[in-house]
DNA sequence: AATTATACTGAATATATATACAGTATAATA
DNA sequence: TATTATACTGTATATATATTCAGTATAATT
């Protein structure tokens, strides 16, 4: 990274306490104002060095597309995306699913897990997890008889105990009386395991 | 501030994203972009709902004028201490009870709380909640009629509902049939509130 | 001596963007 | 029942904004 010189550091200075004092970054003509110039394309050709210097990002055709280059903070936690469990189809991390996103530390259960999935329905009342609950979900097929998954049959996903009989036939259990088991043979049926809890998280 | 909607809740998430990925707002074609709305008016209405909300401020008339109200400013925590529910004793923040301390944000549950406790025994077990589960506790005195609290009857803790029959004559009741109802005569027994559950979390 | 970078003013313009207006539809609330 | 909030599509437009072009001037390199 190349020397600034003083008024290039100006304009860095003058950027960065406009992002702190409005939440977005200033347009050409801000920073004339706060600078005191008389023609945008003075806080252009700043802004063109301070690019050309690695400072600042300028995103093209992009009003107030200016991004500070922080090597620092760049890896930042973005926290664990919580999902909906819907009644059809497969649970993704894409945007559109992602209901908001938990700062919670790394490792805050055990072991490491990939999202928040928010529950729905009573069919694992009796293992104590209640409607709008959310469960830590770790994506992974190594389950073992007892964990509690996250399992998907013909784009229906559904949280329940894991049970193999035998090799072909795994029994999906409920923890609630009025609902029943789901026997599914593997030879007829697909069953995809999502992944399995590993923590649960209740907001009252 | 009034209730978010999942969609809204969406929005603000997406906003989030876009900012620690790009360096400044979106633009509302780009909110569309990202959670596929077809109409630019779809993220203005939702922007509006979010800063009538107070979850957002958005400057009139500005470019990706959208600033988050929410600067989550949260320093580094010291942690909330995780405090066994001793089946004698007053739960206090002597470093003897801490088991350990949990490095949870700031706000995780919606309101504020002051330590976690560790159950013991079933007895809230059709309120979802298990032995060994850590309850979010905020101290309070401050308890309606549903609550789910911490109490002390001489020197004795127990979790439980709350319910006020009359002005001297509290019921805490358990979540569990094999339990019976605890009835508190404040004019014989001392009935001390230490607080009220906010949030669990259950590791497994 | 000829570039090159810095540091500006001033005007012009294509387009990026906010935002209003006109609809449709559903669920919740008074 | 009427009303309000939510959740969208679709079109239109005034203006906010990036960006180019044309200059002027000084200092630092090559």
């Amino acid at each position: 990274m190349k020397d600034i010189t003083s008024q290039q550091a100006k304009v860095l200075n003058c950027i960065q306490l406009y992002i702190k004092k409005t939440g977005f970054p200033p347009t050409r003509a801000d920073i004339c104002r706060e600078l005191g110039f008389k023609s945008p394309n003075s806080a252009e050709t700043h802004l063109r060095a301070l690019e050309k210097k690695g400072f600042i990002s300028i995103e093209s055709g992009t009003s107030r597309g200016i991004a500070i280059n922080n090597p620092e903070t760049s890896e930042e936690d973005l926290g664990y995306p919580i999902i909906g469990l819907v009644a059809a189809g497969s649970p993704t991390l894409a945007t559109e699913n992602i209901e908001k996103n938990v700062n919670c530390p790394k490792g805050f259960f055990g072991s490491n897990f990939d999202y928040f999935l928010r529950v729905k329905g009573l069919s694992m009342k009796d293992a104590g997890i209640m409607e709008d609950d959310l469960i830590a979900v770790k994506k992974t097929q190594d389950v073992k008889n007892g964990d509690i998954v996250i399992a998907r049959i013909d784009d229906e996903v559904t949280v329940k105990y894991f049970h193999r009989h035998s090799p072909s036939i795994i029994h999906l259990q409920p923890a609630n009386n009025d609902f029943s088991d789901i026997e599914v043979n593997l030879e007829e049926t697909e069953l995809y395991i999502e992944g399995k809890s590993i923590g649960l998280i209740r907001e009252n």
